[in-house]
Formats: structure tokens, C-alpha cells, sequence
DNA sequence: TACGATAGTCAACGTGGTTGACGAAATAGT
DNA sequence: ACTATTTCGTCAACCACGTTGACTATCGTA
């Protein structure tokens, strides 16, 4: 009995709890790349929706998603090699490099949104509406979401 | 609008997937620490639950985990250097070099494992027993699980 | 004006992954 | 028995994503 049973209750929910997440972002990639964004990879999604329409800095960003602000400066450089984001001096501050979603980046997070929508229509499809937003509410009240700001001012359009 | 409404439907599922495990595992490395084995990662877990009672060898490691059998072979590495696996040569085959969960390795997957037995009775008593199987089922039916093999022979204890 | 807080960047490092190449050992085929 | 192929492990180079610490430039304020 040198290892625990993995079937074990305790073992299935986280495992099961990623291969849900990571089959949502293995599909949206296929799907992603097929519709012209390629370079599009599992987090950029995500960092781009934190950029928001009216930009960011990039330590700002790094709050948003619970990382430093090199990581996130980091993030920002890939991003922007890819054209998906921008970088453009802030007159007001000149120790703030204002961060921007270029056109091609919005062309791509609305394309993420509509794919994730497809994908969660299929999952209603599936397994009926209601278990889909009981799930939904079950890991709202259970995952403290701090880690990862859904109501930060700025994400939403305009 | 040049960005996605995060809060619309689509956006929130990945999400609140991704936030469930990484709760679950932030308090596990939490836990885990606490009671002794604080170098071992979020990936470690898994990794010595797939290597098994039996052992097992870097390639075949790699091909249940769904990574390269050179990442199974650095993932090793690291796992031998802290104490929790071993390697010991097949006398039956002078190629291949056995991976052996250590005592102090099995020590630590038999607490990861009474650990997440006591977050998913958090679970439970939170949201109900029936919600908790409700969204494992729901799970399993979307997740194809396929990239991570949870019915291995070997997983189950000798 | 001098000082403390803040923004961004650089460097070094750790972890988890990839591919390609290669030697050594096992195995299959003639 | 010998050659040819497959398999196992490893090395090297590289990439993505994260960390800390140190440092410069700039801003805001006492």
C-alpha cells in the first residue's frame, strides 16, 4: 500500500476541475487558430480582457492578475510582439508606459468571447442549462476568486 | 467596445474552473506544508501518483502524464532531489533505469491524498454531498479526460 | 529643495514544458 | 551470427511563465 487509491474522492475534483478548464482551452485554441489568430496562447485571453479598453500599466495589470509587475511587463512584451497590444508613452506621467489592445487584439478577444459562448452553449446542450449554471455557482461560492478579479473597473467595453 | 463583456456567460466558466483548482491546491500545498512536506510542488502529487506502487520509467511516466518523456525525465530530477523518488537500474534490461516512490514519498501522497478527502468534504458540507457528486459527474462527461489517464494500471496501491 | 513613493526595466534564477541528436542496449530478421 | 531497427535515457538548446533583488527616472509632497 505504498500509494493512495486514485480514485479516492479527494483525487477525481481537483483532477477533474483541470481537465474541465483545460479542455475549454485546448478547444478555444483549435477554434482560435483556425479563425486567423495562431499565436494566440492559453493566457493571453485572459490578459488581454485584464487590459481592458482604456489600457493599463503594466504594474497595474500585474495586480489585476495576482503576479509582479516583471512577469506582467513580460506578458505585455510577448503580446505586443505579436500585435496584440501596444505600448505609447503617458503624457501626464512619464514613468508610466500606457498599455493598449490594438485592433487586431480586440479582433481576438472578440473572437475568444464568441468562441467560449459556442463552447458553453455546447456544455448546456449537454448536460441541460441549469447544471451548467448550478456548476457555475458551486465554484463561485467554493474558489475565493481573489486571485483573479472578475469586477475590476476596467474590464468592461467602452 | 473594443473589448468582451468578462462577465458574459462564456468568460466565467474557464474561470471558475481554473479558481476551483487552484483553491484546491493552494490549500492543499497549504496543508501539506504544515504538516512536513513543504518542498512539494502543485505538479508533484500527480506525478508520484502516476508513477505507482510498481515504478515505473521516465518514458512510460511521460507517456500517462502526456508530456515528453525528457520533461518526465527533468520532473524526476527534481523529485529525486528532495527525497520523494528513486531510481534504481533494471537488471532485466540495461537501458531502462526504474522510478521509485521513496518511503518519504509515499508519506507524502497518502497526506496530499486525506487532504483533499478533507477539502472535498469542505466541499460537501458548504454545497451539499449531492452538488459535489452533481458537478464531478458533469465534469467527467465534458473533460474527455482523456490527456491524463486516471485508470492506469499501477495507480492503485500494491 | 530634498525625500519618499511609484513605474519600468535589467539580471539571475526556478520550474515545467518542447525538439533534435545521440549512444547504448535490446530485439527482429535474414 | 550479424545486421538492422527500435527503444531508453540523456544532453543541449530553447521557450513560456513566474519569482526576487537592484537600480534609474520621475512624481508628489513636507
Amino acid at each position: 500500500m505504498a500509494t493512495a487509491d486514485p480514485t479516492r474522492p479527494g483525487f477525481q475534483l481537483p483532477l477533474l476541475l483541470l481537465a474541465g478548464f483545460r479542455t475549454l482551452i485546448d478547444d478555444l485554441h483549435t477554434e482560435l487558430a483556425r479563425e486567423g489568430h495562431p499565436e494566440l496562447r492559453p493566457l493571453h485571453g485572459f490578459v488581454l480582457q485584464a487590459v481592458g479598453a482604456g489600457g493599463t500599466t503594466a504594474t497595474e495589470l500585474g495586480q489585476r492578475l495576482g503576479i509582479s509587475k516583471q512577469a506582467a511587463g513580460k506578458t505585455v512584451d510577448r503580446l505586443v510582439a505579436v500585435g496584440y497590444l501596444e505600448r505609447v508613452d503617458d503624457p501626464s506621467d512619464a514613468r508610466r508606459r500606457l498599455v493598449r489592445v490594438t485592433p487586431r487584439g480586440a479582433e481576438g478577444l472578440r473572437r475568444s468571447a464568441e468562441i467560449f459562448d459556442r463552447l458553453r452553449a455546447q456544455w448546456a446542450d449537454t448536460l441541460g442549462p441549469e447544471r451548467v449554471t448550478a456548476l457555475e455557482d458551486d465554484l463561485r461560492t467554493m474558489a475565493s476568486a481573489n486571485w483573479f478579479r472578475l469586477d475590476v473597473p476596467g474590464w468592461f467595453g467602452g
